[in-house]
DNA sequence: ATCTTGACTTAGACATTGTCTAATGTAAGA
DNA sequence: TCTTACATTAGACAATGTCTAAGTCAAGAT
C-alpha cells in the first residue's frame, strides 16, 4: 500500500494532501470502512478535508482497481484496500464484522453453462453469513 | 404465491387491501423489484397506498421468510418472491438485469474450517457478474 | 348486524448515503 | 516564479429508507 501513491503518480495523479490522507486511512489489512468512516478518520489527519473529496478519491481508486467496493448490508458501501488478492467476505449477522476469506476451488466453475443464459460471466462475489465468536458467546 | 395470503392469515396477519396488492405485485417468477417499483405498481391497483405501507409490508414479508432481500448494486434493495427455492443471482454489469441461477454443489463446503475464524457460518449469497446477451450484442 | 379495539395505514418530516455545481485553491511543468 | 488544468470546497440536491402522530378499519365479541 505504501507504493500506492507512487503507482498513482505514474498514472498522472496529482499528489495532494487530501489523497495522501485517504490512502493513509486505507492502509492495512482487514480494513472495511464506509466512505463516511474514511472521511472521519481522514479529518483527524487533515481537518479541512471535505466529504466530496473523499467520495471522489474513493471512486477513483475503485476505477483504478486499487480498492474494492463491498456492500454486505445494503446500507453504506465499504472500501476494501485488499484488491490485489482475490478474496471473499464473511459477515457476522449480528454485529456486522467483516473478515476476508479464501474459499477453495473455482467459484465460477460451479455455475453450469445452461444456468448462464448466454451471459459472459466474468466475476463472482460471495458473502458468507453467520455468527462471529463474540456474538455467539454473548 | 396465491396461498401466501392464507399462510399470512394463519400467522395472525390482518388481510388488508394494501397487503393484498403488494402480494399481487410480487406474484411471478424472475421478479426483482425495488421498494419504489413495488409501490408504483401497487398504486396502479390501489392508488392511495402509501410508501410507508409498502416498506412496512416488504419488511414483514422478509422477516417471515416469504420473500428475499437482494442488493446487487449497492443502491436500492430488490425483493425476490422466489424465497422458498434456494438460488443465487446473475447480474448484467451493463444493464443490471437479474436472473435467478442454481450453482451446483455445496457452496458452504468450499470455505475451509481455518477460514471460518470461529464463525458459525449459516448462509451464502453469491452474485455472478457478466454481460448479458443483449448488452454483448450492442 | 353492530360495536369495539388494537393493529394497520397515511402524509409527511426526518435520516442516511451519495452526487453535483460553481467558486476557489494548488501541484507541477514551463 | 508563473501558469493553468486539475483538485478541493461548501453546500444544495437526489435517492432511498425510517419514524411519528393521527386517523382508519379488519375481525372477533356482543
Amino acid at each position: 500500500m505504501s507504493d500506492l501513491l507512487e503507482r498513482l503518480r505514474g498514472r498522472g495523479w496529482r499528489l495532494t494532501a487530501q489523497r495522501r490522507v485517504v490512502a493513509e486511512v486505507l492502509n492495512g489489512d482487514h480494513v472495511h470502512y464506509t466512505a463516511d468512516e474514511v472521511h472521519a478518520k481522514a479529518a483527524e489527519l487533515l481537518p479541512e478535508i471535505s466529504r466530496a473529496t473523499v467520495y471522489n478519491t474513493l471512486g477513483e481508486l475503485v476505477s483504478l482497481g486499487e480498492i474494492m467496493e463491498v456492500s454486505t448490508d445494503g446500507r453504506a458501501k465499504r472500501y476494501d484496500p485488499n484488491a490485489h488478492h482475490a478474496h471473499q467476505h464473511l459477515v457476522c449477522s449480528q454485529c456486522g464484522t467483516i473478515r476476508d476469506v479464501h474459499p477453495t476451488g473455482d467459484l465460477l466453475a460451479v455455475l453450469p453453462a445452461e444456468e448462464r443464459f448466454g451471459f459472459q460471466v466474468a466475476a463472482v462475489e460471495v458473502t458468507y453469513r453467520g455468527m462471529c465468536p463474540n456474538c455467539s458467546a454473548a
